[in-house]
DNA sequence: CTATAAAATGACTGTTGGTCAGTAAGTGAC
DNA sequence: GTCACTTACTGACCAACAGTCATTTTATAG
């Protein structure tokens, strides 16, 4: 009978909703504020329950970022799906990263956590570190591929190694990303330019506009005028 | 007699002390497993005087954020006192900020912090925090003005919004330094691309490069051949 | 030397992450 | 149905730590 394989269902599902109650509690106050009995009580649960299931509060925030990196690269792939040349691949890789944290500002908290931990034993004894790191690689394969058929197609100058570009431009757009995130987190409060209200919508355009003129051929900048 | 003079210097010292310890404490094991009592010990006082010179945890990792901020912004206008045109200021404030983050790793991570905190009620209340916030708006005026003295000097092409352009400047500068960080601090245990060990020293070279295509005159491009 | 103020202390409290001995629920054999 | 056994869950408990405050120590001035 299929009783192992219900139970093994069953814990999928039990795990799920323990992350799902932990998103609602992290999300809302952050991790600090966040306690692990507040998430078990959210869950249904009894706070020992969550340490049968996740190692550490550390390691329940991993599998938070391992769901987010997830969701976004399957974002990132679908991209590919469409007929698009090399730059604007990269162009919509751009925007629907931009897009995933606007709309989901807990999951980039979730990153930035994940990249200031420093403990390398642990992080690489970790499965879910392990899977979160899988999936920034691929995030990154996923832009040198975009250049490489930007070469291909001609959208974009063949004088660029395809994977010093991919750092490049995906470093610039987590930075213009992060500022973004910041400025929504902060309520705006702080501004970053006296007398101006950066429109943070606009951003990652000029961006683009601006490294478009290195980057891309006169074929491929045809798009943006 | 100057009693009241010397005390308040002791003050000051005392302070400086406390920071120093916490520099000591937080850059080595990270702020979550540096405690109070051993910043006490290492600064050969007891805890509860800790609390006597800062309100709690943060506002101690806040004064440490402020002292850093402070460094780099001394050095970053130091760089105006030269003779150099605006490209070559842009150029110079990258480099500047990612050998100070590559020298002073404990001070990024406090920024980094310092940019996650959300509770903007705490923030506007504490002095410490309107420094840091003063000192990031000094940053980014400086950037405005090494570009608005690029569009005068005809090193910088003078469609762009000085103001705009520094924000994108700024931020992708950001991103790179941060890649960098990262990398460095998780002792280029995870790489990010397959097959290649990217050359951290190299990418704000290539960055600028980039950029520079479409920021810089032909007369402020001349330099970087 | 004494009175007063300022500075420093460390025992104490409340909270929280994490543990584990004990309990409950589920499963399969008979 | 019930017994033996396994798996899942519980919450009292512990240790560690941030933050407090009554008390002690030190400095100052008359």
């Amino acid at each position: 009978m299929g009783t192992t394989e219900r139970k093994k269902r069953e814990k999928r599902q039990r795990r799920d909703t323990i992350i799902d109650a932990a998103e609602k509690i992290i999300f809302s106050k952050g991790l600090d504020q966040a306690t692990m009995t507040e998430i078990a009580k959210e869950a249904e649960l009894s706070k020992g329950t969550l340490y049968l299931y996740f190692k550490n509060k550390n390691e329940l925030y991993m599998a938070i970022t391992k769901r987010g990196s997830n969701i976004l690269n399957q974002k990132l792939v679908k991209i590919f799906s469409g007929d698009h040349t090399g730059i604007e691949l990269i162009r919509l890789m751009g925007e629907t990263y931009l897009t995933f944290v606007r709309d989901n500002p807990g999951y980039f908290n979730a990153f930035l956590h994940y990249d200031s931990l420093r403990d390398t034993e642990d992080l690489q004894n970790s499965e879910i570190a392990q899977i979160c790191e899988g999936n920034k690689q691929e995030a990154m394969a996923l832009m040198v591929r975009a250049l490489q058929i930007g070469i291909q197609d001609g959208t974009i100058k063949s004088s660029y190694n395809p994977k010093e570009l991919a750092v490049i431009i995906w470093a610039s757009t987590r930075g213009i990303t992060m500022i973004n995130h910041t400025m929504r987190q902060t309520d705006h409060h702080f501004k970053m330019i006296e007398d101006m209200e950066v429109n943070t919508d606009s951003m990652f355009e000029n961006f683009l506009n601006l490294v478009g003129e290195g980057m891309a051929t006169k074929k491929g900048q045809k798009k943006y005028d």
